[in-house]
DNA sequence: CTTGACTCCGCACCTAGGTACAGGGTGTAT
DNA sequence: ATACACCCTGTACCTAGGTGCGGAGTCAAG
């Protein structure tokens, strides 16, 4: 059986199987404040509501869009508050994009830079005069 | 005074504020294996050769092209070696290369993907039946 | 009744790159 | 000679996102 004696709900093994992550990453996540805190059966374990598993699949679809725990657990709160706008989502999605957007130029920008180091070189010789380690000394 | 009583070369102090780092990161890449072990004085005192800065600069200019401390250390290694060749060198700044453009077309792709569920929303409404939500909730 | 799988809690550990003390010794200027 | 800045060591702490472990309790099947 995947539910807890005497009660309704899914343990944490479960829940882990059917969102594929750590049943030490549910507990740390509850401790994170990331998901809400299930409700104890007689004998202290825990029970998810099926949603949770949802929950989980948010999160991990959230963070793989770049967002961290920290960004996500606000978001999961926004969720249940219900005059919340849907404008206030789409502004933290846009200020995200945003983040992501100056993430991509800042590392376009360090591609350039070792590009152009590294062309200097033609790959042959000692390392003796090496334009690309005297390009990494200079001012 | 800069030096160290009866003794040529850099105080530690002196090293950090030239190559505008903290006293404890100078100790800290000490303990790491990138910066050479330094003599010490009679008094126990690192004493740094002034080439020392010139190394942090390395350092720091190195990281700024996206490389870790663990791919920096075998570079500076490979400076005292004469035996190396060029191509050694050239090839580690290549292989990075390769990386950080991976790295950008994951980014790109996060920031594709962010930017379509943004679309979605036009910010009008309550929060319930919020697209941009949907589409994280949903498969 | 025992075995194996599952759960609980708390704490330690991991990578990466440092930062911050505490408690001592040293160097120099006044 | 005394104050103040600097140096030493070792250890703990920080962010981020977890993973792993030990000892104890629980559950279901055989």
């Amino acid at each position: 059986m995947s539910g807890i004696s005497g009660m309704s709900g899914l343990a944490i093994g479960e829940v882990a199987k059917q969102a594929e992550v750590n049943v030490e990453t549910l507990r740390y996540y509850e401790r994170r404040g990331i998901l809400p805190i299930p409700p104890r059966s007689g004998t202290n374990y825990r029970c998810y509501p099926e949603t949770a598993v949802q929950q989980v699949h948010f999160i991990k679809r959230t963070q793989g869009l770049g967002f961290s725990l920290n960004e996500i657990a606000p978001m999961l709160f926004l969720r249940n508050k219900p005059k919340t706008s849907r404008a206030a989502v789409k502004a933290r999605a846009e200020a995200k994009l945003a983040a992501i957007e100056e993430k991509i130029e800042r590392l376009t920008e360090m591609r350039d830079a070792l590009a152009q180091v590294t062309a200097l070189c033609d790959g042959k010789g000692s390392i003796y005069g090496c334009p690309i380690l005297q390009a990494l000394e200079g001012e």
